[in-house]
DNA sequence: TGTACATCAGTGAACGCGCGTTCACTGATGTAC
DNA sequence: TGTACATCAGTGAACGCGCGTTCACTGATGTAC
């Protein structure tokens, strides 16, 4: 039986990476090997033979992370008309915002000030991509039935080629200057609004923080699509 | 000579408190007494003579760098014409950016993710508003000019309280509940845009950093000033 | 102006802690004949 | 089906490191008479 070693194998894997994340909730950034064996009871020196280092450890963390706010943001947007083009933008915002909420500190792992001595390897550009994606699809479909604004141009010619690029991206291709530029500021923005909420810069003087946050998606949704 | 020794001392904990900052642009968020310590020459014990604990020169920190940011930001403002509304507003944007690239691993102390361990004590919450109130006092006279749109009440009742509360703060007197929600919405884009930029969240995407910036707070300001 | 005493800065050793990682090892699980 | 060997998971001790903080101490700087 090959298999059942192997399946032994993914599931104490699985495990590790749970615990990982539970030690994150509870302890903030400071992720610790010897923490995480503690926990399950094993010796520190077992996890090696599942991850080569801590910062390996750390790296399938956010790349699953990202593709657990990628995947959640899919979903909520897969239930809105496929006509409301606002309705879809504004499920995505949400539905990241949410995501956030239940999971703080990947949260923070993602976006957060960076990790010291952690360097992010190439493999985590693709799901980094994925929560961004689908705002993008939301914005090409609506440029697509020609009820997104594209008429007026991006203001600085310095942007030029970094847009061009952006645009050269199959995920991307079809949106425009004038939107694409929009739908980043919108990104901006979304992600300014959770790293407020979630790290307290606004305790003791937003407290409906949903009331809040769903205002601001509501202006940013018609800004994206209006201009 | 009284002085002399008070003199010294005052010296002595603006040296450890550059060192500190020094220590901190250069490793990331870890603050390590021990590092300031050797840096200075001196016994690690020596500095529990200026300081009580980490945590204490960790708040002395944080404090003075509210501080700095916030006056960098009254300076910026000042030198535009009084009438001027959309030129203060733009002019403190940039100059919290350019303080904040200035500063960066200052930057993530005061907004990035917390640290962990470490609560911030309420001598805190003083200079923190700072920033902000550079921001409230350019809608303050905008409205008091009447050139900004004060017209459209602020979507959610929830937040009635929240924006009252401001509101009632001779900073933010007078703005009235819609433009203080605009106000709201723009300085949570500037964070998010300067976090992005600094975490390097839109590295490979955005290149032309500056023109992407100034865009945007085109953007903000008018969003602030017309709706 | 000089002396006796109190205050204070700074030292160096130590406490107790936690960390990532390595290494030689023991047993159990799988594989090949 | 049974045996001999290879693979692999997990152990426990150890290395070497850094950390914040305490404490008894030495000298120098200030203060009071």
């Amino acid at each position: 039986m090959t298999g059942l070693r192997a399946r032994v194998r993914a599931e104490l894997t699985a495990e590790i990476k749970a615990a990982a994340r539970r030690q994150l909730a509870a302890e903030g950034a400071n992720l610790s090997l010897r923490a995480i064996a503690r926990e399950l009871g094993m010796a520190s020196s077992a996890l090696y033979r599942y991850f080569a280092s801590r910062d390996d450890l750390l790296t399938a963390l956010i790349l699953e992370a990202y593709e657990a706010m990628g995947e959640a943001a899919e979903r909520a947007e897969a239930t809105v008309a496929r006509d409301d083009y606002a309705g879809r933008f504004s499920a995505c915002c949400h539905a990241v915002r949410d995501w956030s909420l239940a999971h703080p500190t990947e949260y923070a792992l993602l976006y957060g000030s960076p990790v010291p001595g952690y360097a992010a390897p190439e493999a985590t550009i693709g799901p980094a991509n994925r929560p961004v994606a689908v705002l993008g699809s939301v914005l090409r479909d609506a440029v697509a039935a020609g009820v997104i604004e594209v008429a007026p141009p991006p203001d600085p010619p310095e942007l030029a080629a970094d847009l061009a690029r952006v645009l050269a991206d199959p995920h991307f291709a079809g949106i425009g200057e004038a939107a694409l530029l929009r739908g980043f500021h919108a990104w901006v923005q979304l992600y300014g609004a959770i790293s407020f909420e979630l790290f307290g810069r606004l305790d003791n003087v937003v407290t409906a923080q949903d009331a809040f946050f769903a205002g601001q998606v509501t202006a940013m949704t018609r800004y994206v699509l209006t201009g």
